[in-house]
DNA sequence: TATCAGAATTTGATCGTTCAAGACCTAGAG
DNA sequence: CTCTAGGTCTTGAACGATCAAATTCTGATA
């Protein structure tokens, strides 16, 4: 198998190494007749375009990165995966690839993208786990770098794109089938405050259920989830329901309820694999969708169609009800 | 901040750009004072290989490709993902990075790796979920594409390096485990026959217990496994141990052992996140030290420094002991 | 001092594509 | 019939690195 090039297809079809590439690049530039001549030949010969050297013309490599962070929390870790998977999937719809990097925190994370950018001239970052402060958009931005963030701009202003879940949407939307249910105090079972997102949650039960309502606040996991939601379970005037800020959290509480014997319906947070296995009730987060919007915003910065304002997608996430709630 | 080429360097270490060049890839032909001079100017200017322009003169791209499926079971999808991760880390210590792409079937694939390779011009990949009758290790093969794979030929004799858990191994431990605790009667629940992986798990507890036990094959799932164990349960000399083929399995067994009142330990397999919230005891496959290996396989095929015949790897899983068993 | 081998460094060509500019062709206007 | 505009196509240069070959330097030997 010889090697193809522009040139092998531009003999080919009797014409110059520059119309094939109109034809690849600006096919409306090209008459009828030699656009098909040409198109003819790339088929026949398997042509592909080497991105390697469009690359060292144009600058841009069709490569976008992604930090693949290491499962701190075995329950929560898939949250990220299964973005990832959506975005792998948008990307390549899109004709761009997706390339994996890791990094232990944020500095780090900022010298990886100055290395990513002048090693492999990256086009475009997808961030995810933002967080108040954080370092990394402002080091982008500053740099023209194009990205988008997978999650908001914790406490600071919109100054970029992002995609975000409408997680208060989500607590919200639990409590409500509680109250559905017949449940009246419900309570609920988060993280410390501080946290964006555990903040949100929180927030969008205070909504539904008003000024009242037993809460507790621990740091993730099963155990602390165990430990807290006894407490609350064991009060003068127990809850009834626990809407919980995570799926670790929530399987804590189950157990809680088990071994105190009370009667206790819970919902968690992110519809992981443990929910599904064991049927806990959860809010889904909708990923999928998540990814392929992000990476349509990252197509309109990279094609310059982009707004010149920021646009920001907030997506609601859906109750999967099963047998806990 | 303008672009720093090896030009750059070159004039501010009073050099040419071969001797830039040498300094990067064969030190050991240049100069001690010269060599440091450059690398002097290297770090001065934080200059960085532009790798399109290296993969052009070289064709090598230094980016080895690996798909990301999408988490078909939700419990066991995960074990890919943690693959992954220890993947990335360690091709980044080589100097590789990691691309990703998705796959319909093993004949989408094989048209990707066609893409990649003519338009990328990847140096390598990593294939994982090898099966009976693959058809892409003889593709790759067939046209001298580097990979590794993360699983061993199933039913193919060893015509390449791969890397592979010791199942047996993991099955036949957590029943030693088992009878230590006085278990006599143990059981095993696995898939049906034919699937090289299951196979190899039944094998190992097989091995281990001698011509006897119970056993039952099921598709996965907690539903199929709950089912089947709760006949197992029912018959007239139950097991009072179950060695299962996944965590799915296991949840599903824990169930059918709740319903019906019977006391059976249970040990799942793969150690996922829903064995360590619900204290299943599990055997765990070393994903991170089998990525390693998988990128230290590549980097021996890949630096040309392999041997002529295919290096195999088989790892010891570990068990994982919790409440369960 | 002249010679020579080997080490150290430089020079020119090249990888496959796209950019920028120029050449060619056709048709309609003057 | 010439000129021009617009559409179509071609040519040479450039992107930033490495390869292969040529050149210069160094030090030891005769």
């Amino acid at each position: 198998m010889e090697k193809v090039t522009i040139a092998t297809v531009a003999r080919r079809a009797g014409v110059s190494r520059q119309t094939v590439s109109n034809v690849i690049n600006t096919p409306d530039v090209v008459r009828e007749e030699t656009r098909e001549r040409v198109r003819e030949a790339i088929t026949a010969l398997g042509y592909r375009v080497n991105q390697a050297a469009r690359q060292m013309r144009t600058g841009r490599s069709r490569l976008i990165a992604v930090r693949i962070e290491p499962a701190r929390d075995g329950i929560n870790g898939s949250v990220l995966d299964r973005f990832l998977h959506g975005l792998t999937d948008a990307a390549g719809l899109a004709g761009y690839r997706v390339m994996l990097y890791t990094a232990d925190g944020d500095d780090a994370e900022i010298a990886t993208y100055d290395e990513l950018l002048s090693a492999y001239d990256l086009d475009a970052f997808v961030l995810t786990s933002t967080h108040h402060g954080d370092p990394r958009t402002s080091w982008l931005a500053a740099r023209d770098v194009p990205f988008v963030t997978f999650g908001r701009p914790w406490g600071a202003p919109d100054t970029h794109s992002w995609v975000d879940i409408d997680n208060a949407a989500g607590t919200a939307a639990a409590t409500e089938h509680l109250l559905a249910a017949g449940h009246r105090r419900i309570g609920f079972l988060g993280w410390p405050a501080g946290s964006g997102v555990g903040d949100a949650r929180r927030e969008g039960w205070h909504r539904v259920l008003g000024p009242w309502g037993p809460s507790a606040a621990t740091v993730d996991g099963v155990e602390p989830g165990a430990a807290a939601a006894s407490s609350l379970l064991r009060s003068d005037d127990p809850p009834t329901a626990l809407v919980c800020a995570s799926d670790s959290l929530a399987l804590g509480a189950l157990q809680a309820a088990r071994e105190t014997g009370r009667d206790c319906a819970v919902v968690g947070f992110d519809d992981t694999a443990v929910a599904g296995a064991i049927g806990l009730t959860s809010v889904s987060q909708p990923l999928a969708e998540a990814a392929a919007r992000c990476m349509g915003l990252l197509g309109e910065l990279l094609d310059g169609r982009a707004p010149s304002f920021p646009t920001t997608v907030l997506l609601p996430p859906s109750l999967v009800v099963r047998q806990t709630a």
